[in-house]
DNA sequence: AATGAATGAGTCTTCATTCAT
DNA sequence: GATGAATGAAGACTCATTCAT
C-alpha cells in the first residue's frame, strides 16, 4: 500500500524542518566552516538525503536566512503596529532586539556570514540587505518621531540608526566569540538606548 | 655580478611589505576566504614567491595581526599616558576608535576573523585575546574613574565596556559589509559616547 | 531504495582491498615516489575516493606495513614452533625467506622504504624496527643453537645474523631493480646457507 | 686585470668538486630527499650557482654515479690484473668490497637510488646497469675459474654471483638504515665468502 | 663567476555535489 | 523516500629551475 501523497508531504515537511534545525545547531558552532556532512550527521539522516531537500549548501543557508527574514519581518510588522509613543516603542524595540542577540546570536550571525562571503549569490545578498533596509527604515522612522517629541536626542537620524545597528551586530559578534565572558557582562538595553536618549 | 646585499635587503623589505599590503586588500574583501592565490595575484607576484616571505597562510595572518597589535598597543599606551580628566580622555579615546573603524575597518576585522576561525592556532588567538583584554582594562579603568567624577553614567562598568566594544565591532562589520552605504551615515563619536554619558 | 548494509560492507571491503592491491603494485614500481594519483589510477577509482578509505598517503603505507607485519609475525611464530634440530629449522627458515624474496620482493621492500624515509612517523618506524628485532632474535637463537650442535660455523652470531639479513635484503633489492635478470639467476637457498654452514 | 683562462678553469674545477663533495654528504644523509637548496648550502655557495656547474639535480646524481663508476671501474681493472689463484683473488676482492660497504655505504647507495627511481633517465640507468654487468662478469669469471680449481663450491655460477652481489647490496642498505647497530655487528668478509667456499 | 629573487608545475588533502541501488 | 559510495575541482604547500643584476 503506497503512502498517500499527503503523508509523503508530511514526511517531507518534517524532514526539511529537521535538516534546518540541525543546520542551525551546526552553523551556530562552526559558522561558515559547516560542512554538508556536519548537517546530515546532526540531522541524523544519510549524507545524500540532504540533497533531496536542498539543492545545495547554498540553498540551506538561503533557507536559514529566509527563516530569519520571516520572523524578522513578522516582528517588524508587529512593532510597526504597536501602540505607544515613539519613545516607548523604541524602548521596547531595543529591549527586544538586545534580548534576541543575547539568547540567539546565531540568528543575526547568519546575516553576517551571508554578507561577508564574497561567494554569496547576489539575490540572497540582496534579500538580506533589503531586510536590513526595512529594519533601518523602521528604526529611522521611530527615531525621527522620537526626536519630534523630544524623546530622542537631536542628531542625524541615519547616524543614530547606524550606531544602534552596529551595537546590535557587535553584540551578536561578541556573543559568538566568547559566549561565557560576554553573557556575563551582557549590557542592559538601557545602555544601548543611551545612544538615543537626549543627554 | 650579484646584487649587493643592501639591494637584496631592499627588495626583500619591499616585497614583504607588498605582500602584506596585498593581503590587507584581499582580506578586507574576502575575510578568511582569502586564498594564497588571491594574495600572490594582488601582490602581482608568482604563487610560490609568497612562500619565500611567509611560511604559510597562517604566517600571513599572524603578520597582519601583529601589525594591528603593534599599532594598537602603541595607541593604548599613548592614551594611557594622556592628561585630562577621565571624561575628557574617554571622549578622545572613543573619538579615535570610531575614526579608526571608519577609515580602516579591516584593521579590527582581522581580529574578529582570527577569533572566529576554529583553525586559529592557540598562541595567535591568545595574543589577540590578550590585546582585547588590555583594551577592555583601559576602557574599564577610565569608565570607573569617569563614574567617580560623575562623567559616566551609573551602570555596571563591565556592561558599559561590553556595550562600547560591541558598538565598535559593529561599526567594523557594517563598514566592511557595505562600505558606501555605511560610510555615508557613519555615526559621530558623540553618539557612541551617549551610552556612557549620564542622562 | 538504499543498498543493504551488507552490500555496502561488501563494497567497502572490496574497495579497500582493491586500493591496497593497487598500492602494492604502484609501490613495487615507484617506491616512495608513489603518489595518491598513482594509487587511485591503478585502483581505477577517482582521486577523492581513496581518501574515504584511507585518511592519508601515510595511512596507506601504514596498511601495507601492517599486512607485512601480520603475515611476517604469523610466519615467525610458525617457525618458532616448528620441530627439528636447529640446523634443520634454519634450513627451512632460510629456504622460505629466500622464496619470499623471489616471489614477493615488494613485501620486504616496504619495510626498507619506511625505514629510509625521514618523514616516516615514529610509531610506524617503531613497529617495523620491532619486527626486525624479533626476526633478528629468532635467527640469532637458531644460529647459537646450531653452533652448539655443530651445524653452524663458529663465528660471531650477530655477524652471521647481519650477513644473512643483508643477503635477504639484497635479494629484495635486486629483484626489484631488474626483475627479469635476477629472477633468472635467483640463488638457491643453499647458497645463502653457505654463510652459516661450517666449512 | 681579468683572470686568466687557466685560473678560471682552476676555480671551476675546484667549485665543481666542492659541490660534488657537498652532494655526497647530503645524499648520504637524505637520500633522494636531497634538495638543491641542501646541496648549495652544504657547498657554502649561493643557490643559483649550482646550476652553473650542473644543469639539473639529475646531472648531479649523474656525476655522483660517474664518480662511483670511475673508481669502481678502476678497482675492477686492478683486480682483473691482480696475480694469484682465482681463490685467492676472490678472497681479496670480497674482502675489499665488504670493507667499502662498511666504510662508504653511500657509494653503493647512489646506484640503488638511481635504479629505484622510476624517473631516472634511461641512459643513466643503462650506465649503472652496465657497470653492474661488468662487475657481475668479473665475479663470474673468478668464480668459474675458482670452481675449476676446487676453490669455489659447485653451484650455478650466476646464482653465486647474484648471492654475493645481494649480500653486498644488503650491507649497503643495513649500514644506512641503522649505522650504529650494523657497524657493530658488521660481518667479516669470511662469512660472505662462506657462500662461495666448498663445504 | 656569483647571487638570490622569482616562477610554476606537481602533490596532498578537503568537500560540495552526483549517482547507482 | 533513502543511502552512502563515487567524483573532481579547489586550495595549501614544496621544490626544481630560470633570470635579472
Amino acid at each position: 500500500m503506497p503512502r498517500t501523497e499527503e503523508a509523503n508531504q508530511r514526511i517531507r515537511d518534517a524532514q526539511r524542518a529537521n535538516i534546518l534545525e540541525a543546520a542551525w545547531k551546526v552553523f551556530a558552532q562552526k559558522g561558515r566552516a559547516m560542512t554538508m556532512a556536519d548537517v546530515s550527521e546532526a540531522a541524523q539522516i544519510s549524507y545524500g538525503l540532504t540533497y533531496r531537500y536542498f539543492d545545495s549548501k547554498e540553498a540551506i543557508l538561503q533557507a536559514l536566512v529566509e527563516q530569519t527574514l520571516h520572523s524578522g519581518n513578522v516582528a517588524l510588522q508587529r512593532f510597526a503596529a504597536l501602540p505607544g509613543t515613539p519613545g516607548e516603542r523604541l524602548d521596547r524595540l531595543i529591549a527586544r532586539l538586545v534580548e534576541t542577540r543575547r539568547d540567539h546570536p546565531e540568528f543575526a550571525q547568519v546575516h553576517y556570514q551571508v554578507l561577508s562571503d564574497a561567494a554569496t549569490p547576489p539575490d540572497l545578498r540582496e534579500q538580506v540587505l533589503r531586510y536590513g533596509q526595512a529594519f533601518h527604515d523602521l528604526l529611522r522612522h521611530l527615531i525621527v518621531e522620537g526626536q519630534a517629541e523630544g524623546a530622542v536626542r537631536a542628531a542625524e537620524p541615519d547616524q543614530l540608526v547606524t550606531a544602534v545597528m552596529a551595537a546590535l551586530d557587535g553584540l551578536t559578534r561578541l556573543a559568538l566569540i566568547d559566549p561565557e565572558r560576554f553573557q556575563k557582562h551582557f549590557p542592559d538595553a538601557s545602555i544601548i538606548l543611551g545612544m538615543l536618549k537626549p543627554s
